[in-house]
DNA sequence: GTAGTATTTGCATAATGACGCAATTATGCA
DNA sequence: TGCATAATTGCGTCATTATGCAAATACTAC
């Protein structure tokens, strides 16, 4: 993630800048915890839900096993979407709601850094970055 | 994604506020793009350079075939990452900052919403949603 | 037209990941 | 302790996908 562009000599101050802010935000393994329909679907039911859900409530969201279900939402709490709690025998799943909210506006904070400003317009010119 | 926990059953009117936001901004095609390494370092590539790049260019930030990152950015530019426009030989790829971020942005502010409000607080009771 | 450069596509291979079933572990209760 | 319930883990299978190489296509310049 840190490699850059040969072809795209940067003005340090700007590439540090924008080097640091995005990089740090692309965390594929939070992007991954989404990519999956199933795992999308848990999301969106726990998230839903408000409150934290057993692993068999859970399961009834989906067509999926119960050992399915459980592999993806332990995957889940470890990429951070998730907190993982105990209650006797059951395993209560909760939504990180604002870790995971603000790791979505910090991407979003970065990208928009990234943005081209005034003298980047100019098609041809490297905006400094890579 | 419009499945719901037959153990939450929900108020109506809550259930269909929270449903509504969540499941349209879990486009799981925009987290595709985002989950696989190799092209999370293209699109921090690309970003960080703040303007159209060339496939060559790009392909010169990572270890991988010319064709293989040909391929990826293609699929970006169809997930809606990536805006493809052609100037002579070159195919250049630029990053669609603003939809990008206000995507981030959308879903962070759902996942907010569904997050718990005064009445959920009990962790017993379903906030309504499933 | 031909030659040269940039990108894409076809195809085979290897890696990754999702899934179900069965066995195991963890916890609560009598 | 013994039994029941909830969740996790081991393992084999199948589907998807990332990759590299070679061939084909798109475009420019002459």
């Amino acid at each position: 993630m840190t490699q850059l562009c040969k072809s795209c000599p940067a003005t340090p101050r700007q590439a540090a800048a924008r080097k640091h802010a995005i990089d740090r935000r692309l965390d594929h393994a939070l992007f991954k915890a989404f990519a999956d329909p199933t795992r999308a679907l848990l999301i969106a039911c726990i998230a839903k839900c408000g409150r934290g859900c057993s692993v068999g409530e859970i399961a009834e969201c989906c067509s999926v096993d119960v050992s399915v279900v459980s592999r993806h939402l332990s995957m889940l709490a470890r990429a951070g979407v998730l907190e993982p709690r105990r209650r006797g025998r059951a395993m209560l799943y909760q939504v990180r709601y604002r870790e995971l909210s603000r790791a979505l506006r910090d991407l979003a904070d970065a990208i928009d850094a990234c943005g081209p400003v005034e003298n980047d317009k100019k098609e041809d010119r490297c905006g400094g970055g890579c």
